[in-house]
DNA sequence: TTGACATATGACACAGTGTCATATATTATT
DNA sequence: AATAATATATGACACTGTGTCATATGTCAA
């Protein structure tokens, strides 16, 4: 978390600084970008950057939560809209990341987030369900969905079912980022993996051993 | 991949380096880890390094890529034991992951790579079935699953499966390493999710809308 | 006006990367 | 055996980047 003398800040530095952040994570993935660079362009000196921030990470997950807010939020939305479908829900929620992967700066941004970061990126990304499983709004969606479509029995089957789409959703993303997938490929990829995923992989006429 | 001039050299040497790069690589996560951390321990000098690779990169997943080649040939014996039954071969196959996170220089390797590395590293653990997917031995086994177990219409849908479990195998072992999971809570962790997969998550008695 | 506190600054010490001119082996050719 | 041609080795060096710190400058209350 930024230091508390960030959020001092006047509105106008403070959007200026995360402006040149978003810039420079735009540029180059993670890694590769320069606190100089940031500074330089924010037109703030070294050590101010430092009064922000404990260091990079500290400034990048700052931003790319704030990115994935609006995701989370829509996601609400999408569930209420497809009255409770789970899936249904998640592929429209994967369709809103490949439509920002077709502006040409966030998708930029996002592949760079995609392709060399890390576990905290995923726990970022997946932070997107959190809510749910924490929250009022969980009994209200979450009883939705179980009794009406889906084949569990206790609420710990829920957040495994969570976590496996959102496995799935985030492999599909870096798939089609790393292989340049078409957005229709990768929805399509993403459709046959949630169609498989609903009905099971194993043929139900042979039971288990 | 390392230059011909690395593997040339006497075997002695290029595994004197190859030791101190996994040393490296083990003390800490690969973007922290020097070079000259280890030409000063594999006693060699900083030029020799770059003629022998291109890079970090270049270095490291040479090791990594070595060290799942293991891997790769135990999921076919995983496999054939198994009757070609895909999930428990990949349950067996996950344990022998949890098994190596047991031996503690292994286990703080693999956790550097999970942790901290990217898409790249994701590959190489996904590329353990690669293999599968482009040779003969791929028409066996494919074959075995296809007919016998699979609840799928075309080859492309094998491929997705398979997809889809290193995303869930791959996520599985993160969680463990990023949560500190027990082996026997991973372990359970993944049999859930390869059970729910099998069976699919939307109850059989609601169809398709 | 003063003092106390918050914020700003850039020079600096340190650590790392990749390159290059030069030195030293090794192998092939006469 | 002498020489040429080729492959390998070396570490100093130019460069880029980080995080810190002593010092300067603002701000606000008493």
């Amino acid at each position: 978390m930024p230091k508390q003398t960030f959020f001092n800040l006047p509105e106008q530095k403070r959007n200026m600084l995360l402006k040149a952040a978003e810039m420079e994570f735009t540029r180059v993935p993670f890694f590769e970008a320069s606190i100089a660079n940031i500074v330089k362009t924010a037109a703030i000196s070294r050590g101010s950057f430092y009064q922000y921030f404990e260091d990079k990470d500290d400034l990048y997950f700052y931003l790319l939560e704030d990115k994935l807010k609006m995701a989370k939020t829509y996601f609400s939305v999408l569930l209420e809209k497809h009255q409770g479908d789970l899936i249904e829900a998640l592929i429209e929620l994967q369709n809103f990341f490949l439509l920002a992967l077709s502006d040409e700066e966030e998708k930029q941004f996002l592949k760079n987030a995609l392709l060399y970061t890390t576990h905290r990126v995923e726990s970022s990304f997946a932070s997107i369900w959190d809510t749910y499983l924490e929250q009022e709004e969980f009994k209200k969606v979450g009883k939705l969905i179980d009794q009406d479509l889906l084949n569990i029995h206790a609420e710990k089957e829920l957040l495994h079912i969570f976590k496996i789409v959102s496995a799935i959703a985030f492999n599909n993303l870096i798939e089609k980022t790393a292989k340049g997938l078409s957005d229709e490929e990768a929805i399509e990829s993403f459709k046959l993996s949630m169609s498989l995923l609903k009905h099971g992989i194993y043929n139900s006429e042979v039971q288990d051993k």
